[in-house]
DNA sequence: GCAAAAGTGTTCTAGGTACACCCATGT
DNA sequence: ACATGGGTGTACCTAGAACACTTTTGC
């Protein structure tokens, strides 16, 4: 048992983990076996370890999630009305991370809580006030497509621009023009072109490019 | 005394408040009375009451210290690495405030500790990860003046376009063009021309605007 | 009449948008 | 040969940048 002069509030770490999977921006939610919300959607999350980072502390619910590391990762907003969880005062300190769509096979790494993939556009009733956090993240999710690269983080290390332009049009939600796209995206400078090509159907190949800086997000504009 | 079964840290709010004053950026800092870092300066703040909402607490706060309600007050970033308080662990919800230069007679209101004034280009050593904080608040400030109306949050009511290009020139430590300016500013359509004219030394008058939502910060751009 | 800040227009440039056709491949 | 997505260029428009003189007041 631990003991203070003054009541402390629990602290935890909840992950909006998006991917785009099936042409769709989906997020990670998992199914609540303990009080309260039992049995309700949730974001991935938990205490905060006395002695533990908070954004390590997120980096391990990630990776008891999901089993990915090495993926973007950005705080995102504190959350702390007094009473949103029924239990005893919790604040939560809300992270978002974008894991690219070859690396999500890994699910199973789950921590046997069933972990499941929802579209952003059809979510399930949500424990806590876990609805206002992913409707935060996605709007600085969409919002910082315009002014940097975290596309990128949701591709592998290679991709072509086709693949990109899609993720800018399922996040964002509208169609944009090809020879547009391409020649803004280009002008960044951040881009490299490689000499591989894939065939992808009955097509014509197309080339793949690689990010500049791998793993770091740049500004552009 | 209040005892959990599993240790929990204490949660504090900062605020950085900035306010225009004699030509500089300036932020309130206060003296600290107690240990750590006794006599050290740091950033307004303090425990969250364990009823509390932590934006209510971080308006307690900056009441407390400043006497001043009803000014812009946004969530910053939550600092929380594990030895930055020696005492326990704190985990810490910062805020960021902007105070109108003609609020700011009201100082004494502040609880008798040493509240003073600093030019964001001249901080005193500071407590804690305090500098990490004003260096992070600085860097949104000057991100936001580019794509909101903030700048506004620092000014009375009306205010001549001259008063508005002074704190933009302030914050982001450059000269603007005059011209471009005024018409920048007048083309969003988010301030209105008064009637009312300020004299204001041995030369022409200047025309008073408003802004057409008062408190409101909007996006622009 | 002079000092001092208020107020005002035009030109140029760069970035964004709109828009339609040929190319390389698999079947 | 045809279906499919890959790849390309030009004209237009708008927003931002550069730049200098007249106006109104106090002394």
């Amino acid at each position: 048992m631990y003991t203070y002069e003054h009541p402390h509030p629990a602290v935890t770490t909840d992950v909006v983990v998006f991917t785009i999977r099936d042409e769709r921006l989906q997020v990670l939610l998992v199914k609540r076996r303990n009080p309260p919300f039992t049995g309700c959607w949730a974001l991935p999350g938990g205490f905060v370890n006395i002695d533990e980072d908070i954004e390590a502390c997120a980096l391990r619910e990630l990776q008891e999630e999901t089993g990915v590391s090495g993926v973007f990762l950005e705080q995102l907003y504190t959350f702390g009305a007094p009473d949103r969880d029924p239990r005893e005062r919790v604040i939560t300190v809300t992270y978002y991370a974008l894991v690219p769509h070859d690396h999500i096979r890994i699910e199973a790494a789950s921590d046997a809580s069933a972990a499941t993939w929802f579209d952003c556009t059809d979510l399930p009733a949500l424990a806590f006030d876990h609805d206002q956090v992913i409707a935060t993240a996605l709007k600085r999710l969409r919002a910082k497509l315009q002014y940097s690269t975290v596309a990128f983080q949701f591709l592998p290390d290679k991709f072509t621009l086709s693949e990109l332009q899609r993720v800018y049009e399922i996040i964002l939600d509208q169609t944009l023009d090809k020879r547009n796209f391409r020649r803004r995206m280009l002008s960044y400078g951040l881009l490299a072109a490689t000499e591989e090509k894939v065939r992808n159907g009955n097509h014509r190949p197309a080339r793949l490019y690689r990010p500049q800086t791998p793993g770091r997000v740049e500004f552009i504009k």
